[in-house]
DNA sequence: GAATATACTGAGGTTACCTCACTATGAGGG
DNA sequence: CCCTCATAGTGAGGTAACCTCAGTATATTC
């Protein structure tokens, strides 16, 4: 038998997402903006306009919370609301010029820190670490 | 130049530890125990009584934090907390006869459940992803 | 024995989610 | 055309898991 205490590869998988959590709100500190919503901002430049709806799926949260989510975006002049020419019941979320503008600052700045966070492992181990995890998420 | 939608590690990161959360809150279901405190009595079977101090570090927590999940698992019947005779500020935390059982319980079947999440993946592969996140970890 | 540090907790706040019920609109069948 | 049924978004209200700040009780240090 081994020593019981030894950490499972869930808790471990936990202890790395909670240090993550704690750098990438760090990191979002200069544009007062929370996570969730540097997340749908960074779909959408990604995706151009979605729907309420398509942002959910992509964002994997219910409807209700993605209107949140737009709202506080919204406040800040990051994205607008339009109707949608094809569906007078649906609704388009698109960036504005300074969504855009501070959505591809926040990426660039996001990306340095992935950078540092990540660097202390070898090339080769990013590499395995983002393969074994797309094939977790399926 | 690689098609800039590829997701990054974070972002990849992110979308296992959402499905990991879901699986998790899945498998406390038959207990009926929110995922923090079934955390904090799994650190308590291992490492014995604590005093809350030593319980937010080990959880990663701030103090004030700890103490509300202690309560709630004291309410439950899991826990008790008692006087530290070597500090009379202190209060230790220690798992009840139940909490012990439960706890048993639980660890069980979140092997099983990580048993399950992560065996699609090879045996190198778990213990390549373990290696890496042992040393993201720090 | 006075000043300072530490252990816990009350009060109150935040973030990121959720469900349920409602309104407006669309789509298909008869 | 109208009726039924589905779908898009949102108001109301709730929850879990955190946080900070201030206060009280006890310990430590000088």
């Amino acid at each position: 038998m081994a020593d019981d205490d030894e950490e499972t590869l869930p808790e471990t998988f936990w202890a790395v997402a909670h240090q993550l959590r704690h750098l990438r709100k760090e990191t979002l500190a200069p544009w007062d903006i929370a996570p969730s919503q540097a997340r749908a901002l960074g779909v959408l430049l990604r995706q151009g306009p979605l729907r309420l709806n398509e942002l959910s799926d992509q964002l994997r949260i219910a409807a209700r919370s993605t209107t949140e989510v737009v709202d506080a975006l919204q406040d800040r002049g990051l994205v607008e609301r339009r109707p949608d020419p094809a569906d007078r019941r649906a609704t388009l979320v698109a960036p504005t010029g300074e969504g855009t503008r501070v959505g591809d600052a926040i990426r660039a700045s996001r990306d340095a820190e992935a950078e540092a966070y990540f660097n202390i492992l070898s090339e080769e181990e990013r590499g395995e670490l983002a393969g074994i995890l797309r094939k977790l998420r399926r």
